[in-house]
DNA sequence: CGCCGTACTTGATTCAGGTCATGATTGGGC
DNA sequence: GCCCAATCATGACCTGAATCAAGTACGGCG
């Protein structure tokens, strides 16, 4: 891992942007922020770290995570490149991160000083809202995740995760899996060799058709069909 | 259900209060707050449902809960006497509240306008820190949350849980559940007669004591150490 | 291009927790 | 204080997903 890079305007406005922050208030901080570059595998912070800074994902991917002590890994979020990620830690008690960061691929941060941003969302209201809106997406996020967690089967959070995609992609049949089915299997909270077999009891139902991480949706009214509920027939 | 009295600032003041609202701007809040009180059983809002409010509880209890189509129920927040909620319905592009509420005991609750709370807050930046101090907090509670539920098994669910509640009650070793067995059953996504049958077997093991919702912590020595996942021997 | 480690698949088996059933106990409301 | 319904406890049984095991396919790197 290397931090010495200085960000430019452009690093960041290439990209979704730290989308909190508008036009005008992007200048200062940018001023002491700095880019952090990470190969595949590495570890940008662990659970417990002291957060002295948030993030913006420019390019990569990585995962944040939690280890059971047997060793079993649940993915919290996938960090696409325009994710900002660890500003809930700015207004902590205790500053520290609540998870593990490990990059999944190569990737390239903007790393933003915790409390230069503090600073600069103390001098702009427009800001906090764009947080606050954040945060409340990302909280219904969290509800939803618990829901699957405690209300569905291995069948139907594979199937509301594919039906997800689809929407985030460009809705059509055709989509792609954004990590590896080990990996998937992680944010779903499944063992990998489950995944393997839901994946494999769908396609056998002609309802769906994998081929690497590019998967088909064959039949979506069924497939819309098992959300509610019903058998896989 | 009622909402036909006016809040009088003592209301707010009895108790920990709308808490990310500071003094200056309670009186304006209140101006346009109404006073719900609900019965046991009654539901204040249904997921889905517009959200025009948003509530502090004054007395009594509620649950906050998502429902599976089978009639599995999955309780997301007890709410007691002190707590707000619903807040981030208020920064959603689609306004609705995205789970259940239903009363416990008998509830008296204050009902913000959503409007209003926004229109203060674009004011203040100090409630902002307040209100994002608590997203924050929530957020985090969230993840504790998802880690429960995929990386924990029942026992340490519940252990966890009663280390919970010592924490947040006196932290003596005497310590007494907020609601009845069955909806604590729904707050760590067990069925109750899972949650039973674990409670047997920690009485079993001579680790705590249970009488009705009393619970007495009698080895807190191996009782510490069964959440770092040895077995309940 | 070929090698090796990792990802993936598939089968056999186990087991934690859910489901169903039956009493015992409790407590809210008249 | 009594009564009915809801809560709680416990046993028998079932099942979905984890675990264990073994073999295949893939992809990154020399």
């Amino acid at each position: 891992m290397t931090s010495t890079q200085r960000p430019s305007r452009q690093h960041v406005d290439e990209h979704r942007i730290f989308s909190a922050l508008p036009e005008t208030l992007r200048e200062r901080v940018l001023a002491r922020a700095e880019i952090v570059e990470i190969d595949r595998g590495e570890t940008l912070f662990h659970e417990g770290d002291p957060a002295r800074r948030i993030f913006l994902c420019e390019a990569g991917q990585l995962k944040l995570y939690r280890l059971a002590p047997n060793g079993n890994e649940k993915i919290i979020a996938l960090l696409q490149p325009g994710s900002t990620f660890a500003e809930a830690t700015m207004f902590m008690e205790e500053r520290n991160y609540p998870v593990n960061c490990e990059a999944l691929k190569a990737s390239r941060l903007v790393a933003f000083d915790a409390d230069d941003c503090v600073a600069m969302l103390r001098e702009d209201v427009d800001a906090c809202f764009k947080l606050m809106a954040m945060f409340s997406r990302r909280l219904r996020q969290r509800l939803t995740d618990i829901e699957a967690l405690s209300l569905q089967n291995a069948t139907l959070r594979v199937v509301n995760y594919l039906l997800q995609l689809q929407h985030q992609q460009d809705a059509s049949e055709q989509l792609e899996l954004p990590t590896s089915k080990k990996h998937v299997a992680g944010l779903l909270a499944l063992q990998p060799e489950t995944l393997s077999r839901v994946f494999a009891q769908l396609q056998e139902g002609g309802v769906i058709q994998v081929s690497g991480r590019r998967i088909r949706i064959l039949d979506s009214e069924r497939f819309n069909d098992i959300t509610y509920g019903l058998a896989i027939s």
